[in-house]
DNA sequence: CCTCATTATCGTCATTTGTCTACGTTTTTT
DNA sequence: AAAAAACGTAGACAAATGACGATAATGAGG
């Protein structure tokens, strides 16, 4: 829990209180994954939200011809979900597993809503996560858009240098839209 | 102001009261714009968000190279802005011009935040518009990194039909991440 | 109605990226 | 330790896309 204090702290204007962060912290499950587990699977409604306390996860899909795209990377401090599920109820498109074993916090819906309702501080670090995210999404659209496979692993190494040590090549060059075989190319030179 | 009270009505639990939007109606400014007028332009410090009641506008920036990208298109009932600018106040990296003539809504930030502070309803929209914006940022993401240049094309039809009708396909095209070239070549099958 | 800017298309050629198969290495599992 | 899986690289070829110049069609503004 101290990570998620920590990593609180580092959203909000004023530092959380230990009274507050009891509350937070309340609302929250720990659990453990092994290697290779699913946090979710396509066709599961996800009611819940993943903090990565440690390991790494990644989020894809399997596409129309049976292709796998990776769509997130995640690592400590890193939030997991699918938020349109978690959102709509939906029925998600996307399978979560872990790439290495993962501690995690998970908080339900139903939690989430109560401490944003109920804790100010937590609803101010919501709104933050939120700006910055849509932020993130507004950048990876610009590159994709824009950029050749070189640039794109660029900014994306320097962007999140941890994440080059932390996953295989392959499950990188997916996350840029690229196979394999052409990030290893590119990369030679 | 008509078409923004619609407009609110489709994203909150219960309808909105006549007081109520009489509040956020005084907290907006009409404007209108002229064909090829800019909104914002790059280096400068957005502190609104135009919500458009008539017309068209584009987002796009110019990279090292000196070529134009389209980063978002807007007709009626879209909002535009710079949220990285807005929140952060950066200078922004973007210009946003009209494709046709236009009347918008304009809220300050300062607005913005005193609205979502007194107004719950108003809160809860801006809640909601945030989730739809993240729900398509996602989709956009997964369809730029795994589908080629006619699925995207096709996505984007489905989902937008009447942007076909508004923007010449050269935009399009840029907004796809394609030249305008290939749309015309994959169009023709 | 005329003019000029904008837009769409076309052909050619260059470049990038994908596909496939193979191979060697490393890592994981048994 | 042995076997199996995962991973990175390589080469040859194919497919998709970009670049560029030319031209025709369209539409807006005077």
């Amino acid at each position: 829990m101290k990570s998620l204090h920590a990593y609180l702290n580092r959203y909000v204007s004023a530092l959380i209180s230990e009274k507050d962060f009891e509350m937070i912290a309340g609302h929250f499950t720990p659990m453990e994954l092994k290697k290779k587990q699913y946090l979710l699977k396509e066709g599961q409604v996800i009611d819940f939200f993943a903090f990565i306390v440690k390991g790494a996860m990644r989020k894809y899909y399997i596409d129309d011809k049976g292709k796998e795209h990776v769509i997130n990377l995640y690592i400590e401090n890193w939030w997991a979900g699918d938020r349109e599920s978690f959102a709509l109820l939906t029925p998600s498109r996307y399978y979560i597993e872990t790439c290495e074993p993962c501690e995690i916090l998970v908080i339900t819906r139903e939690n989430k809503e109560k401490l944003c309702r109920e804790c100010p501080v937590f609803n101010e670090f919501i709104l933050k996560l939120d700006e910055k995210y849509s932020v993130a999404s507004q950048k990876r659209i610009a590159s994709s858009i824009s950029s050749s496979a070189r640039e794109r692993y660029d900014d994306f190494a320097a962007r999140y240098p941890e994440f080059l040590q932390r996953f295989p090549q392959h499950l990188i060059a997916s996350y840029l839209g690229i196979t394999k075989d052409t990030l290893s190319r590119v990369l030679k030179q």
